[in-house]
DNA sequence: GATTTAAGTGAAAACGTTTTCAATTTGCTG
DNA sequence: CAGCAAATTGAAAACGTTTTCACTTAAATC
């Protein structure tokens, strides 16, 4: 507990200055002699003095610590999504609290205060569903935030994300000029904005180009778990679907392992598009067709943004679409 | 950037008292006229005071923060961990700050060193190569470490594992009974002790007790990513392998899907078991088979451990084994 | 060599808490 | 109602930096 430590002080004395020129040295100001500097860094060696940041933090009013607000880590999805956040705060010079809301507003809610008690310097938040008091609290803050991989219909936050509509939209054309003329769309919960208001739109257009009328019953709303996409063959048959859209990966994988289980192939029988090109897409049997998102860009241009966000450079656009594509494998024909 | 923030300060004079009073209505303290509290406690919500923790790290040397080197959250493997070890933080109330070491030994000094300046109170590791300037690192520093799903030859810290090697030679040996000659071991770099001491180990043990002469040509050393996996088909192939023991789920699956590619049939012309019992392991085609680590309780139990030697509280055991299994699925026999 | 300017330095005041210690109140006891 | 212990409170000193401002010193100019 007593642990001795090594105080600038102790380095200031040592070298017989004072306490501000060390921390000239130690911030690497250029207003010191160079003699001055390398006596001042001897010391600093000898003594093995660490600067010790939550003091630093306290004085400057900078922690260069960044809250980072994810459903899941779990999620392959956004675990690539927080590991470009992470390897491009280490470029800045940042480090990462991250914290799981599981979407899960109360805790989203409550972690949010508690990063913001812990004064880090922006945050970057993941999850779709901006309710009342989550957005309340968003708004009283000064401290800049980043949405990323999540959608804002209000247009306040910067974010960075792939055009879902244009995608979604699409992808069900294909399917649809494949010969496809009862398309599901499985989606997480259509509370979330990125489901209900975009995805759900794109899928809209499509068949309205299509001049296919809107069926209510095939639009499956879930909870985004392999285990859930696992049943869904029953009543995906049952519709008379022949194709899916699919908004998560793990979901799609558990539809389609389903399928098989249930004999029915893919994607001779069922085609089957998912969104977010995990890894996982290339794990199962067959390889899932995917749009395409640069994940691990999404994740390192919304930190590069929230960079830019907390030492107020300008920012050109705060609505970030980083470009998508579709990656043909074998659950598509 | 001159956000006018309430202080402690501004709380007092309102609620005409000490800070030290407001001080300990914030902390819970017992020692205050409930008329005072209430007093307190009404201006609190009135001017919306947030107490500032990094002021209160200062003050307390305490920073309810602890630091989480992992190799890649981008592993399945890992983010479960990292989710057990979140989970229980938050329960105690304390924050992550995670970071990804790539399991490079500069790397995770480098970080180690920063988690330290920033006074983290405790730090749970996962790699498992704990070589000379690392092990260096962590011998200097008072701040307790703990280990989660990685091994400590050296038996100094706390850490929480299977057993590795029992684990290993009990799945080899079922892979021997039911006829494998020619079993490989399929690993990560083996200079990581839980490959190289801990699960070779096993997997020669099982060698002996069958009688069957140890044959290098039979280990193969990989990096554990998928890509690699699907790769090694010829290879084992032209050692006459009938069965692999692999140590990590991704690599397992790639394996897999090239055997699967190459039309070598799983498991009836080869056996594979994998080591994580990871989500993927349900996902692939066959699913695999797999020694069951119970991985969010790993992380869990880790972060638990970790609060007790943060506390100061007696631990009865600082080599925790929890206990692992076998989950029979379609990749074997 | 006197004067002006720039470079280098230090003293001390923040930063917003916790914590120690002493002082004051309060509640009991007899 | 004196006397004492217990419960409440406040003043002020940490905690370890950064940063402002004024002061020296060194260099540059004429």
């Amino acid at each position: 507990m007593d642990k001795q430590t090594i105080t600038i002080y102790d380095v200031a004395r040592e070298a017989s200055v004072s306490m501000a020129t060390v921390s000239r040295v130690v911030n690497g100001n250029a207003n010191v002699k160079p003699a001055t500097r390398k006596k001042v860094l001897d010391v600093i060696e000898k003594l093995d003095y660490r600067p010790n940041a939550v003091a630093r933090g306290l004085a400057s009013k900078k922690t260069t610590t960044v809250g980072v607000i994810v459903p899941d880590v779990t999620n392959m999805y956004f675990a690539q999504l927080a590991r470009g956040i992470d390897d491009v705060a280490t470029m800045y010079k940042y480090n990462i609290i991250l914290t799981n809301s599981d979407s899960n507003n109360e805790k989203e809610v409550k972690v949010l205060n508690t990063l913001l008690s812990k004064q880090v310097d922006g945050i970057i938040f993941m999850g779709n569903e901006i309710n009342g008091k989550l957005r309340e609290e968003f708004k009283r803050t000064k401290t800049p935030i980043v949405f990323a991989g999540s959608v804002d219909e209000e247009d306040l936050y910067a974010r960075v994300n792939i055009d879902y509509v244009a995608a979604v939209q699409e992808e069900v054309k294909n399917l649809i000029d494949r010969g496809n003329r009862r398309v599901a769309f499985v989606c997480g919960p259509l509370e979330q904005a990125i489901n209900g208001k975009f995805r759900l739109k794109g899928y809209k257009q499509a068949l309205k180009s299509a001049g296919i009328p809107y069926d209510e019953k095939l639009v499956f709303e879930t909870d985004d778990t392999y285990k859930t996409g696992t049943l869904l063959q029953p009543a995906l048959m049952a519709v008379n679907a022949t194709a899916a859209m699919v908004t998560d990966d793990e979901l799609a994988a558990g539809i389609m392992n389903g399928m098989s289980d249930a004999d029915v192939k893919v994607p001779d029988d069922f085609e089957i598009i998912t969104s977010n090109d995990t890894k996982l897409t290339e794990m199962v049997r067959p390889k899932m067709s995917s749009i395409t998102q640069p994940l691990y860009d999404i994740g390192a241009v919304a930190m590069r943004l929230l960079t830019k966000l907390m030492h107020n450079e300008p920012v050109d656009e705060k609505n970030v679409l980083l470009p998508y594509g579709l990656m043909k494998r074998e659950s598509t024909k």
